[in-house]
DNA sequence: AACAAGTTAGTGAGCAATCACTCATTACTG
DNA sequence: CAGTAATGAGTGATTGCTCACTAACTTGTT
């Protein structure tokens, strides 16, 4: 439980933005926070600006407009937790083996920007275009990680994508349960749980215990 | 597949709002469309009452507010699903039997009316006071039985709330993956196999096949 | 060092547009 | 005509965004 994931996968899986001092940096944790506990529409320029300490007008130095800004943000958690997945499945040959990687990285990825993550699940809905890109989305790239097992003849075939959104439903669902309240304390704490919840929806979970 | 279980049913379990043609009824189903489209924030008073065919000042003789209008509607939607979960467990003695009946009736509660069910799933977060009241809401419930089930020995102790998340994951992630349009069709065609996946992550399916 | 010129970072008053909501008035109905 | 249903122009507040401006810092020339 003390050995970290993260670090095994490539610097954008792991997390890097702007220098943390910076004003662009302040403005960013700002509207991330703001935006997750109010929503997108929710929260004005001018309490991004007060929250952050910096005028109004220089968010528009950094980014075209407010939606510009919710955008940037819900894309970097967005292609962090999907490169993680791809990581995953290029580094492990078999599901079970992948399976493990991921649900660790994503408790992990969720505790180390836990106000990001948040706002990710909470408002992702609000960029439909990030979900038509299948193959760059959380569930697009676990769909492909499904149907190459299907065709390598690890787990029956079906549906990949109802398959793929299941499993994902295994952990994003107590990830919502926490923000709502359900759920204390790190998701890691779960993270061994998720697995094998993972892999008994999946079917590969016979020979244990 | 012929048979809905919805009927089974009480009448609040069923689904009634006010009647069709009426002004009230036109308002509500202008406002869930728009909602769920465009989330609460993102829809004017005047947007409302246009796509209702109504005048702006007429929402106000029926609502207190926009957020009441917003809360009513979603409520509606919550305990519908809350309350049918909880008759499940009065009905069925054993969990299997439990699951069986809540995720049918969960899929035809969302096909029966998909645009609330949609509105549900994208914004319950507005609303964090319905998820605060663990025994009516579709979570807690959910927890309940479980907890239920553990104490007469059908499955192993462990976190119910944890467990009811995941176990609530493997139906909601797919609802949510056709809301972004990933899956098509009606959820009830899949009923069967969101069940097999339930059991699964409860350890009871391994008596079939 | 001294100064001028240019570049970047940051400000905040102000603007047009839109917002949720009110209320005096009208239309309808039994 | 009493009572209810319905209207929509009007209101003050707030919105996202602009822009003329200042402050601080770099660079080039002497």
């Amino acid at each position: 439980m003390n050995d970290k994931i993260i670090p095994h996968f490539s610097d954008e899986v792991r997390g890097v933005s702007a220098a943390n001092g910076s004003a662009k940096a302040k403005i960013e944790r700002a509207a991330v926070w703001l935006f997750s506990e109010h929503g997108i529409d929710g929260v004005s320029t001018k309490s991004i600006a007060a929250q952050a300490g910096v005028s109004e007008g220089l968010i528009y130095r950094y980014f075209k407009n407010k939606e510009a800004l919710a955008r940037d943000l819900m894309l970097a958690i967005h292609n962090r937790l999907t490169l993680m997945i791809i990581d995953a499945g290029k580094s492990e040959a078999t599901l079970p083996a992948q399976i493990h990687l991921i649900t660790r990285a994503y408790c992990e990825i969720a505790d180390d920007d836990w106000t990001l993550f948040r706002y990710h699940i909470l408002h992702i809905s609000r960029f439909p275009g990030l979900s038509e890109t299948p193959s760059l989305s959380p569930h697009g790239a676990a769909a492909r990680l499904i149907k190459n097992a299907m065709e390598r003849g690890e787990i029956p075939k079906m549906n990949p994508d109802v398959l793929a959104a299941m499993v994902l439903g295994v952990v994003l669902q107590p990830a919502q349960a926490k923000v709502l309240g359900a759920i204390k304390g790190p998701l890691s704490k779960h993270a061994a749980v998720f697995e094998k919840g993972v892999l008994a929806v999946l079917g590969l979970n016979a020979d244990k215990e």
